[in-house]
DNA sequence: AGCGGGATTTTCT
DNA sequence: GAAAATCCCGCTT
C-alpha cells in the first residue's frame, strides 16, 4: 500500500477525506501548493458521472486505480481536474472544485489575471491557476508533476454537504462537500 | 444582487 | 448534431 490508501474508498467518503489535503504542482521550475476546500463525488452508479455509461477513451483514467489525476476538457475552453478513487475497474473520481493557495499564490494570481478568492474558487479556475491541462491526464499523484499530499482529516463538524453544481442529472444527490466558512468555496 | 447570453471545441449519439 | 461536472461580462433591478 502507498500513502494514498485512503483513496480506496467510496467516492463520497474519499471526497470528504480529501478536504484539507494539499495538491503540489511542479511546473516552470517552481512548486505550487494548494489546499483542497471543495469537492464533488462521481461514480459509476451516478447518472451525472462521466463513468455512468461505461468506459470510453475519455474516461479511461477514471476506470484505472486510485491515486491518478483525471483531467477533462469542457465548454470548449475549460479543464477540470479530478482525483481517481476506488478500486481499479470501477469508474469513480472526485472533482476538485476549489482550493486555497498555500505556496505560489503570486504565480496562480498571475496566471488567472485575478486576485484573492477569484483566483481559485471554481474547478476550471483551479486548473488555469495551477497550469493543469489535458497533458496532465493520467498523472501519478505520488511521483508525477501533480502530487497529492495527505493532511490531517477535517472535522466532520466543519464540513458542509450539499447537492452538486452545474449538472443536469442526479441534481438531488448530496455529493458536494466543502469546508464551512472557507472564503475560497465557489458558492454557498 | 441577480439574470441572461456568448465564448468555443471535444465527445459521444 | 447536441450537450457539456464553466466562466465572464453586461444589463437590469
Amino acid at each position: 500500500m502507498n500513502r494514498l490508501s485512503f483513496l480506496d474508498d467510496t467516492a463520497p467518503s474519499a471526497a470528504r477525506r480529501l478536504l484539507g489535503c494539499y495538491i503540489k504542482r511542479h511546473v516552470d521550475g517552481q512548486t505550487i501548493t494548494a489546499r483542497i476546500v471543495e469537492t464533488e463525488a462521481y461514480d459509476a452508479t451516478d447518472a451525472a458521472s462521466h463513468s455512468f455509461k461505461g468506459e470510453t477513451k475519455r474516461t479511461k483514467v477514471m476506470f484505472g486505480p486510485a491515486g491518478y489525476l483525471y483531467v477533462y476538457f469542457t465548454y470548449g475552453m475549460h479543464y477540470c481536474c479530478n482525483i481517481v478513487v476506488g478500486s481499479e475497474g470501477y469508474g469513480a473520481a472526485v472533482l476538485i472544485r476549489a482550493v486555497e493557495p498555500v505556496e505560489g499564490k503570486d504565480y496562480m494570481e498571475k496566471r488567472r489575471g485575478k486576485s484573492g478568492v477569484q483566483a481559485t474558487n471554481g474547478p476550471a479556475k483551479v486548473c488555469q491557476a495551477m497550469n493543469i491541462d489535458i497533458a496532465d491526464n493520467g498523472t501519478d499523484l505520488i511521483n508525477g508533476a501533480v502530487q497529492l499530499v495527505e493532511q490531517p482529516e477535517v472535522e466532520e463538524s466543519k464540513i458542509t454537504t450539499t447537492s452538486r453544481i452545474g449538472i443536469s442529472a442526479a441534481k438531488q444527490t448530496p455529493w458536494r462537500f466543502y469546508i464551512t466558512d472557507n472564503p475560497y468555496v465557489s458558492r454557498k
